[in-house]
RNA sequence: GGAUGGGUUCCCGAGUGGCCAAAGGGGACAGACUGUAAAUCUGCUGCAAAUUGCUUCGGUGGUUCGAAUCCACCCCCAUCCA
């Protein structure tokens, strides 16, 4: 059931600060199980989701909603407006901006979301170094794709790092792309960077739980969910944010459920084909970050059908990992709710 | 009852005598991933341990060295005529 738990016990002495994560597929009841965490350990939230940093996509993103956090503090949500780019490297940033205040507040932040990407960010503390993105070289760059086609990016990166270019795809423009940009910003390949940046232990003293069920499961509840979520108006959510100057390019309207229905807006498809494209994408999506965790080392998978669905059986059996491992809030249980979201 | 067009691998769909286990797409499955990550990209998909073998293209029976492809009959579907 457990069986990292004696090299997770090694930390429990030294100075790592202690943190909680919860990710798992879309879908999988991260949200619930997560408040339900916070309200028994003395926790805040924070959220690790690409799309709920973005205020206004709320049915979409499948947010949670004031009553749903039941007081829990939340951060990381509804900290941008749909136009303003984020990243990784934002995240991070900001994350690490508030996890101080967490800790003196004497509570344990319990990291939530289903970006693996970025839970992995936080984890290993990877560097993002300021003067490592620009946009016009990227501009550049992408322009140079546009004419001359993936295979000479390609090529002119396995000139400058031929680590990368092995690694990367020649189709993969996008990585192809940042692969380039930090070469030609820092001078040195990013091939270099990744090593060393892997070599990193976490900073963290942290159980990384990810929730799971059996497919056909989780397929079902992905369906359900967009029904619901189109039942509450994503449609009219989609069409607003449109009419505010949402379009295609942004990285807020790349999230599942604005893509597609912009589509549908913008005449492309139908309706009926959009709600089918969200919910094959939605699938697709959910199978990928199901590849990412099973990658991940130390990750403790707890699946929901073990359980016999029974959310208390499940948080008993994650608060007795949590309690093995020595991960506990500093103090004692929040004294009276805070009950907004900050920021 | 008659006419015509169809029945192809999980689905859609190409294939009209050998180069076909069968194009292409979708789905499913698997994987990559370090500043767009709800993004981007890759692999794989009849069965069997096989470069070999076995079973498949509605059914049955034929023609042929050889059939998903030709012939006969039958079954089913669609449209039209009665």
């Amino acid at each position: 059931m457990f069986p990292d738990g004696n090299r997770k016990m090694k930390n429990v002495c030294d100075e790592k600060c202690p943190l909680i994560v919860l990710s798992g597929p879309t879908a999988v009841g991260k949200t619930k199980l997560s408040i339900a965490l916070a309200k028994a350990l003395g926790g805040e939230i924070v959220s690790a989701d690409s799309m709920q940093v973005y205020r206004g996509m709320n049915i979409g993103s499948a947010k949670v909603t004031k009553e749903e956090m039941q007081g829990v503090p939340h951060h990381m949500i509804d900290i941008l407006d749909p136009w303003e780019e984020f990243s990784v490297a934002v995240f991070k940033e900001k994350c690490c901006q508030c996890l101080p205040g967490i800790y003196e507040r004497g509570h344990i932040p319990i990291v939530t979301g289903g970006t693996g990407f970025y839970v992995q960010a936080l984890l290993k503390d990877v560097d993002f170094a300021e003067d490592a993105q620009d946009g016009e070289v990227r501009t550049w760059l992408e322009a140079m794709a546009e004419e001359k086609g993936a295979a000479y990016l390609h090529e002119r990166l396995n000139q400058v790092d031929p680590v990368s270019a092995q690694q990367i795809h020649a189709n993969n423009i996008k990585r192809t792309i940042r692969a380039l940009e930090y070469f030609y910003l820092t001078n040195e390949p990013i091939s270099r960077h990744n090593e060393r940046e892997m070599a990193k232990s976490s900073d963290y003293n942290s159980c990384y739980f990810v929730l799971n069920d059996v497919r056909e499961q989780l397929y079902a509840r992905i369906e359900q969910r967009v029904d619901g979520m189109l039942r509450d108006g994503l449609v009219e959510e989609v069409a607003r944010l449109r009419h505010m100057g949402c379009h295609r390019g942004m990285t807020s309207m790349q999230g599942l459920g604005y893509k597609e229905i912009l589509g549908y807006l913008e005449g492309e498809t139908t309706l009926e084909e959009a709600v089918d494209l969200l919910k094959r994408d939605t699938r697709h999506f959910a199978k990928r970050q199901l590849t990412w965790f099973r990658r991940e080392k130390d990750v403790i998978w707890v699946n929901k059908n073990e359980f016999d669905y029974k959310e208390d059986r499940i948080l008993q059996h994650m608060l007795e990992i949590i309690e093995e491992n020595g991960l506990k809030a500093g103090g004692e249980r929040r004294a009276k709710d805070d009950g907004e979201k900050d920021e």
